[in-house]
RNA sequence: CGCGGGAUGGAGGAGUGGUACCUCGGGAGGCUCAUAACCUCCAGACACCGGUUCGAAUCCGGUUCCCGCAACCA
């Protein structure tokens, strides 16, 4: 049985599980639970990044203890297991013990490699983003978000990572088709480190971000958090021991999912930082889009976010997973408003799926003496496996529902709810068929929609009509 | 002229040389087993201009318009 490696970039906690996220989380869902189902040996990883300047000026805000401020969020992320009725298999906090030194570790190998080095970096820093601004973003010698501050020069001597050491291998590494998909964004990457790599700082000055992993060797430095985070993908193995690491990462097929705006950090730093503690590279990460709504980005001050909690409990945990998987593009950007969404629940879940089940079962209870036999179990259409394993999610919907739009209309041509009146048995096969294929397509959902998969195969089984799969809204 | 992607019926998608497809929505009919569900039929589109070709949404050139990226954003 071979080994996969699923993982999903993990959110930052200064804000609430974003819809965008959930979207992410449900695609490595999917993945996660198709390759269990095809036999393979999965591990699914997520998780929260919970260092940096940004959480620490949160927490200070509120006027909470930091330590206790990530504590409360990541317990927020944690409950989308429940809520989307998610597989994974950990849950990494990159304030957990043997992540800090899982990242100090990879720290250290990249010194022993002579990829890490301390430079004094000089530049115009802006109070007000508490970050260094680049010459060409100034606005009237202004920072363009804080024009009423001056920027102020600042001087800090900081460890950089030598990225530019790695430009041949990441060219190499992204040659291979699998790396990247969608393939564009491959091209995109392959561009970008062909026009050539700057070093990158990778730590601050302690007395100015204390809220991060402390370098190793330096007590005056901290690390930078995108170096920490990166390393939970091999820190949740147990990385570097741990036969976990060795079977999901070096032996397995490893995948991280993303948004398309990480391709610079999973695609190239990641890779490269990889690359100097020799460990094995990525074999594929898939971008996925962005979700806007009514045409605009989500934000709080246009007032048109859409939680992923909110469609939960609009819709339920079943009809959320329909809704992001089918609907919204695996890598294109996509807009949602609610009106399409009420839409697209009622069409296909309620109408389709939910009204052909209703349809059949009660057919059965009414007219067959006895359940069906259990139909054996056969295997699953290729083109429904190669939709999910080319990450093209949606058309592995299409798929399902064409069967189940072919069933609606052979119910229509058939006319049992007639036969029956007039052949009883003829019109007993026919029922027996319905539940046969019913059951089928119950089986294809059991990646994409777990508990309907469920109870149709349950409700075929006991030749029990169940309640409304999906109800009016 | 920085690099790249794209413009397909009212909406969202598929379609890389051979009568333009799917889903939703709209209109008309049918059926009655089902969650006023389901089935059938109809209307409606390849941004624009030129070229290649027997034939182009699909290839080439140009125009207009959108959208990413352009490195510490974690």
């Amino acid at each position: 049985m071979s080994s996969k490696y699923i993982t999903t970039t993990i959110p930052y906690v200064n804000a609430d599980p974003h819809i965008g996220f959930a979207l992410e989380i449900l695609q490595a869902d999917l993945l996660a639970r198709h390759y269990r189902l095809m036999g393979h040996d999965v591990f699914f990883n997520t998780g929260v990044d919970e260092h940096g300047q940004k959480i620490l000026q949160k927490a200070e805000e509120k006027g909470e203890d930091v330590q206790k401020y990530v504590d409360h969020y990541a317990a927020e992320f944690k409950k989308l297991k429940e809520a989307l009725n998610l597989s994974n298999d950990a849950f990494v906090r990159t304030t957990d013990k043997n992540h800090i030194e899982a990242a100090q570790e990879i720290w250290k190998r990249c010194v022993a490699k002579g990829d890490i080095y301390k430079k004094k970096y000089k530049g115009l820093y802006c109070v007000g983003d508490e970050a260094f601004l680049k010459e060409k973003d100034l606005v009237d010698g202004k920072c363009p978000n804080h024009p009423t501050m001056d920027p102020i020069e600042i001087e800090e001597e900081n460890y950089f990572f030598r990225l530019s050491n790695y430009q041949g291998v990441l060219l190499e590494y992204l040659e291979n088709e699998k790396s990247i998909t969608p393939d564009w964004r491959r091209k995109e990457a392959i561009d970008f480190v062909q026009n050539g790599l700057e070093d990158f700082s990778i730590s601050r000055e302690k007395k100015r971000l204390s809220w991060g992993v402390p370098v190793p060797g330096d007590s005056e430095q901290v690390m930078y958090v995108w170096f920490d985070a990166l390393t939970n993908y091999i820190s949740t193995l147990g990385w570097p021991d741990g036969e976990k690491f060795k079977k999901y990462w070096e032996k397995g097929e490893t995948l991280q999912i993303a948004g398309k705006d990480q391709i610079r950090f999973q695609s190239i730093i990641w890779q490269a930082m990889l690359m100097s503690a020799d460990i094995k590279t990525t074999d594929s990460i898939f971008y996925h889009g962005f979700i806007n709504s009514g045409g605009q980005k989500m934000s709080k001050s246009i007032g048109n976010v859409i939680s992923p909690y909110e469609l939960v409990e609009k819709y339920g945990t079943e009809a959320t997973r329909y809704l992001l998987l089918r609907h919204v593009h695996p890598v294109d950007d996509s807009d949602i408003t609610w009106e399409k969404l009420d839409e697209w629940y009622t069409a296909h879940l309620v109408n389709g799926i939910g009204n052909l089940t209703a349809r059949i079962t009660k057919l059965a209870e009414t007219h067959l003496e006895s359940p069906i036999d259990r139909p054996e179990a056969i295997g699953f259409p290729k083109e429904y496996t190669d939709a999910i394993e080319s990450f093209k999610f949606n058309e592995a919907f299409d798929y399902v529902w064409s069967l189940v739009g072919a069933l609606d209309k052979r119910i229509t041509d058939e006319e049992p709810f007639k036969v029956v009146k007039t052949d009883l048995e003829k019109g007993r096969v026919l029922i027996t068929e319905y539940m046969q294929e019913l059951y089928a397509i119950g089986r294809l959902l059991y990646s994409i929609l777990p508990e309907t998969n469920k109870i149709i195969k349950k409700t075929v089984l006991e030749n029990k009509k169940p309640e409304n799969l999906f109800g009016r809204i």
